[in-house]
DNA sequence: CAGCATCCCTTAAGATACTG
DNA sequence: CAGTATCTTAAGGGATGCTG
């Protein structure tokens, strides 16, 4: 992609680029899918252990959203023969590949807060 | 961040680490805030370009956008004095740092476009 | 050109109660 | 335990018209 700001003419690619951004958005809409992929990137989890740690979510929500990232193929869900039965929620092969870019997100929010809280102490 | 799944408990810095997620988010919150900032990775706008590259955007989402990046300090608006006025956006050093979670989100929809097209010439 | 003001509307999301 | 069903609310966002 180079820069074509110059002559204000955008390339077909530069637009698949812009479109592409929009699409990893839209599999990584709603409030709660990056941290729910964040908190199975590091393991399996069940339905009430992912409820426990999304602080704030609720059932519904919870459910949707996981629906939605399987329906995506990047989660999966697994029933175990328990007594109660209980369900796993595991990231897929294809759902790490999302793992670099969280685990960016998160190294670059961890510098971001560090950064907002001197800007607060330089006032 | 070590996987913790087995025993159910969780680290002080996953938590952190889940946090860092949802701050970098609500940086880019909204419908259009990462697309712009895809577009101004390559290169300056001025206020009319972007809302022709942000296709379906109106004035009033637009402004909206690019103050809550300025505020942010990701993105920086300068006043050019030419007849008549033209204002020109572009990302900041600070915004620059989120180039490579942007090219890698574009990396990651382009193949992903790829993959659900095979999925479909497959069926 | 660059944007603000206003009004309107859809939809995401929350609360609660219930079920296999 | 792992959800679903229903209702309600809040907020995000769209359309339009106007201004420095």
């Amino acid at each position: 992609m180079g820069n074509t700001a110059a002559n204000g003419h955008i390339s077909e690619e530069c637009k698949r680029h812009f479109k592409a951004i929009r699409d990893t958005q839209d599999i990584l809409s709603g409030k709660w899918k990056m941290l729910i992929m964040g908190i199975l990137g590091s393991g399996t989890r069940r339905y009430l252990e992912l409820q426990r740690l999304v602080k704030g979510i609720g059932p519904k929500m919870l459910s949707k959203e996981l629906q939605e990232l399987e329906i995506n193929g990047l989660v999966s869900r697994t029933v175990m023969q328990t007594k109660p039965l209980t369900v796993a929620y595991t990231l897929t092969d294809y759902g790490k590949s999302l793992k670099p870019i969280l685990d960016d997100m998160a190294e670059w929010g961890k510098n971001h807060r560090e950064r907002v809280i001197k800007d607060l102490s330089n006032q």
